[in-house]
DNA sequence: GTTATTGCAAATGATTTGCACAAGG
DNA sequence: CCTTGTGCAAATCATTTGCAATAAC
């Protein structure tokens, strides 16, 4: 876990007279352990490998908790469920592709995006606060080539990979 | 209603071997008879003025039936609910402004923007489908004068502002 | 008459919450 | 000890679905 999120987490934790539990241990250390966006319930099921109690509740507070730290963003990739971004704090991009094939999830900023984006929102009144840009689109080497890397790994892990309905 | 709607309509209803039933009709009426967006619940209140009957379940089915038809749009403003739009044959705007004091929604569109986010979706390796692009930002009517006519006429309303939790 | 459609109530599924018990400081 | 945190099960809430009754065509 980086030095900077242990920082701010600590400043949390005293700062709002929380408590330090195995649970809340377990939890912080397992979402932080990679860089990849996560649901609820995967962070769950990793949970319980460490620790085979933890309830689903205190894994929703816990993240819950982390968001109002600052240290994890929601994101809404349009499925059903929340998607937690555990990467964020050096790079403030909240611009996400959608491979519609494979589920693939690219996240990317772009200045010239920010700027037009910011403009638009003054000359309609507002100030902005923050955006999001969600591209759904296909792979260009499953068309190509027939097949796609990540549509394998997809199916083999059992990933719904669009909304049920 | 839209001639090119009711047109669209009655292709779909034929081609799928579709029933006109009473509760359809008022139903396709009450999503046409604006331009603006609305939930699944708030149109459920809006038919029932017209026609007692009719069920929530036969609302949600109808409004599967529009979507799938083309005429209708499902978004996603961050909220709990699924959001529809009954206007977009004629501007094929995905990009959403929402204000977070009062709830406003603006749409609009840019090409200069399409254009950048197509780009850069291809560059990444991904051929665009669509994307959507979601602004939350701040009224500067109410921070300069203090109120704002849309936040009055939401509280009045009783109108959900922000997710619950 | 078939087959699509409806209303109702029960089912879903992600997330939240009330509560009695457990544990941090 | 005094609060905060936890697990559990029950509650939410938008949306979906099974089913028997009903209505198009």
């Amino acid at each position: 876990m980086d030095a900077t999120v242990q920082a701010r987490l600590d400043e949390f934790i005293s700062r709002r007279g929380l408590r330090r539990t195995a649970q809340r241990e377990v939890i912080v250390s397992e979402v932080f352990s990679k860089d990849e966006h996560f649901s609820a319930d995967e962070l769950f099921e990793r949970v319980r490998t460490s620790a085979a109690n933890t309830s689903r509740a205190t894994v929703y507070r816990t993240l819950g908790l982390l968001v109002a730290a600052g240290l994890l963003r929601e994101i809404d990739l349009g499925d059903e469920q929340t998607t937690y971004d555990p990467n964020f704090l050096d790079k403030p991009a909240h611009n996400h592709l959608v491979c519609i094939d494979c589920g693939r999830v690219v996240e990317f900023e772009d200045a010239q995006l920010e700027n037009l984006t910011a403009c638009m929102t003054r000359r309609l009144g507002f100030e902005p606060i923050r955006q999001s840009l969600k591209i759904e689109a296909t792979c260009e080497q499953l068309r190509n080539q027939g097949r796609c890397a990540n549509l394998i790994a997809a199916r083999l892990s059992g990933k719904r990979l669009r909304k049920k309905r």
